[in-house]
DNA sequence: GGCGATGGTAGACAGTGTCTATGCAGGAGG
DNA sequence: CCTCCTGCATAGACACTGTCTACCATCGCC
C-alpha cells in the first residue's frame, strides 16, 4: 500500500536493503526480493539482467551508507588526525557490526559484479580519507601512505569479520572489541602520546 | 574401479578438497561431490547428515594443511622470534593465495557448521604459536599477548582477502604483496632493528 | 538357510536463477 | 476511430540445488 511510486528499480533496491539488514545475505534470493516488492519473479530482469547485478546495486547502497556514517562521525574534521582516525575506526567497525548482513554482502565478491559501475568507486573515497589522515598524522619516513592505508584497512576489515564471527572472542578471551581496536590503532599509528 | 578403498567418507572429503582447490567454493555442491566420487546424490547423507557437515570436514582438512605448511616453514624453530613471525606471515599468506578456494571456504562461516568438532580446535594451535612468538619477540609492557596476536591475525586475514580480490592492488597501486606484508609486520612488531 | 543391519540407489519435493513466450496497457500515426 | 508498436510485467519451462523417504542389495551371523 506504499505509494512511493518511484519505479520498480528503486523499490527493488530498497526492499533488498531492508531484507539484507534484517535477515542477512541468505535471504537475498531474487525471487524473495521480487515477492516482497509485490511483483513476479521475472520482473526484476528488466532492470537487473542478472541476480548479481541486483545484489551489486544493493551493496552499492551499503557503501554509500558506510561513507555517510563515517562522514557524520568525523564531523567538520577539525580534530587532530589521530583522534579522527580513532573515530573513523570506531565508526567503521560500528557500522560493520551493526549491519552485519550488509557488511557481509559488501565483501562477498562471489555475489557481486566486480565490474559493476560505482562499486569500486563507492569505496575509494573512504580509502582516500584514510590516506590523507595518515599523512597528516605523520608516518615514519620512507613509508608509502597508500601502503599504510591499505594495511590499516585490511586490519579493520579482518577485525570486523573475525569479531563478527566470534573467533576473536574465543582466541583472545576478550568480551569487548574496544581493546582490540585500540591495539590496532596503536600498532599502526605508534604508541599514544602522553 | 578405484583401488584406494578407504571408505566413502574419506573419499568424499578427498574429492571435495580437490574440487575446492581446483574450481573454488561454488563447485562444492553436494551432488557434484557425490558425482565425482562415483556415488548417487543420496549416498553422502549416511556420513554427513547435512551439506554443511561435509563442507566443514573439507574445511577442517584445509586448516590441517595450513598448520602443516606453517610448521614446515618454521622448521626447527631456532631462528629468532621476529624472523619466525616473518616466515609465519609469509607462509600464511602464501597458503591463502595459493589455495584461494580452500581459504575462502575456511572462513565462509555460512557454509560451515560452527559446532563442528575439530574446526575451532584445528585453528587454535596456530593461534598459540603466534601468541608465543609475540611474547618471545617482546611486547610493550601492559600489552596482552592474546590481544596482540588477535590483532595480527586479523591483519593477516584482511590482507589475504583484500589482496585475493584485487582490492589492495587497486587502492595501494602496488603490484606486489611483499611491501604490504613488511608494513604489517613493522606495524605490529615495531621497526626493523638495524 | 533365513534374517536383520549396513550402506547405497532412486524418486519426490520445494526452492533457486535464467530464459522465453505471452499478454496487457497506453500512445503515436494513419 | 482503428491499428500497430513499444514498454513492462506475468507465467511457465528448464536445469539445477539440498533434503527427505521408500526401496533394495549385499553381507555376517545365529
Amino acid at each position: 500500500m506504499q505509494e512511493d511510486d518511484e519505479g520498480l528499480r528503486a523499490r527493488l533496491i530498497k526492499v533488498g536493503v531492508e531484507l539484507v539488514t534484517r535477515e542477512g545475505t541468505q535471504a537475498l534470493s531474487l525471487r524473495e526480493i521480487a515477492r516482497r516488492a509485490g511483483v513476479s519473479h521475472g520482473a526484476p530482469r528488466r532492470y537487473f539482467p542478472t541476480h548479481l547485478e541486483l545484489l551489486s546495486a544493493i551493496a552499492r547502497e551499503g557503501f554509500a551508507a558506510l561513507g555517510a556514517e563515517v562522514a557524520r562521525a568525523l564531523g567538520d574534521g577539525r580534530a587532530d588526525p589521530r583522534a579522527q582516525l580513532t573515530t573513523l575506526g570506531r565508526a567503521y567497525l560500528g557500522f560493520a557490526l551493526a549491519n552485519r548482513g550488509m557488511y557481509e554482502l559488501m565483501f562477498r565478491h562471489d555475489l557481486l559484479e566486480s565490474n559493476h559501475l560505482g562499486l569500486r568507486e563507492a569505496s575509494l573515497p573512504l580509502f582516500h580519507v584514510v590516506t590523507d589522515l595518515l599523512i597528516r598524522a605523520g608516518l615514519r619516513p620512507g613509508v608509502d601512505p597508500r601502503i599504510a592505508a591499505g594495511v590499516l584497512w585490511a586490519n579493520a576489515h579482518g577485525l570486523a569479520q573475525l569479531w563478527g564471527w566470534g573467533s576473536l572472542q574465543l582466541t583472545t578471551g576478550s568480551a569487548e572489541l574496544e581493546p582490540l581496536l585500540r591495539a590496532t590503532l596503536e600498532a599502526h599509528l605508534g604508541p599514544e602520546p602522553r
